[in-house]
DNA sequence: ACTCATAATGGGCACACGGTCATTATCGGC
DNA sequence: GCCGATAATGACCGTGTGCCCATTATGAGT
């Protein structure tokens, strides 16, 4: 293996330059041109270490999604309750990661294609659901949630509104405190 | 006016194919040329009527609208609080609500089209959650609520969950009893 | 029956997209 | 210094988009 490392550097280099994009100029932006130049690349490039641009951005999605199951999983228990949801909410909807969902909305081939990995629903924000409801139910097994609380339907209902409120979506403006607020009335009917 | 019906006719004819495209075939589909063909007039006839295409689908958005905000503003008090909700959300997020919802997350021009009219975030999920908002304020005010209850947080919860659920884009299905689930599992804290 | 303002048509334009591939550059092994 | 495998280049292609506009059809008023 000649150059080893370029090779992987190639790929590091055009997937953070597609975050770059992704926050100036958001997911409209995110094209084959705009990534590869962002990169300083030509655009052949992208077709040599990915099979086309919608594998390109699947495997950013797959990163992304990585990241944030490792922020949710390496919650400590010994923390308030809504001081980790808080937290957990604020490490998974990051601007890339609103972009990232809002460009696999827009993009039916970047869908069917993490289908594949993901058996259905939005990527990352059900990677986050999935996570939340986990830690959620260890949790409740340790006493510090109701024996009857539904760790689902409560990550469900953290994630579904954290998204909308992170990306400015619903209301006004989303304000520092609004995100505490939403958690504490979502979980005050499950602490024990 | 020679032919004043037909002038709205070819607007509405137009709108009606626009939605029909939008429930066959997604949101990625809804191009000019689908919804003329669709609509059986050439493509010339859409621009007669509208200023460009995306003024024709924030026309489009701003219908569907009206209709969401009447459907939540004669919503009855004599109802339980819970029905209330599920059926509010219900009529809010049908498939094509959720299909020009993901319309205008993927088209920028057409979000800017729509700034003009709402102020931020995401028409239609905004109006929504203003609309539950004055209802719920209404019943706390009677007092259904605590006098203490958000109406505000509540109707974000709720919109933002019930969006998602809807559009099948957490967790697994998106389960015929599952909207009651988090419906009352929101309102639980704050009913008095 | 004729006129003519108005509406509808659809071929074609400029542009941007993702993707291809012959050509050129790079650089370690000998 | 040369060679040869490998990587990078960028002009080019097909497709699809929104939109324009010269042309044709329509139908109410006289």
């Amino acid at each position: 293996m000649p150059t080893g490392i370029a090779m992987h550097d190639a790929r590091e280099r055009l997937l953070a330059a597609a975050e770059r994009v992704l926050l100036r100029d958001g997911q409209n932006a995110l094209t084959s041109r705009s990534v590869t130049e962002e990169a300083g690349v030509s655009k052949g490039v992208l077709h040599r270490h990915f099979a086309d641009f919608d594998d390109f951005l699947a495997e950013l999605v797959r990163t992304r999604i990585a990241l944030a199951e490792n922020e949710i999983g390496s919650l400590q228990g010994s923390e308030p309750l809504v001081e980790n949801l808080a937290q957990a909410l604020t490490s998974v909807f990051t601007p890339v990661n609103l972009g990232l969902v809002k460009a696999v909305i827009a993009r039916d081939g970047l869908r069917s294609r993490l289908r594949e990995t993901t058996p259905q629903g939005l990527p990352i924000l059900n990677e986050a659901s999935a996570s939340l409801a986990a830690y959620l139910d260890a949790e409740r097994r340790v006493g510090r949630l109701k024996p009857d609380a539904d760790p689902r339907t409560l990550a469900m209902t953290l994630v579904g509104t954290g998204h909308l409120l992170f990306a400015g979506e619903l209301g006004g403006l989303p304000d520092e405190s609004a995100v505490r607020e939403v958690v504490e009335s979502v979980v005050v009917s499950a602490v024990s």
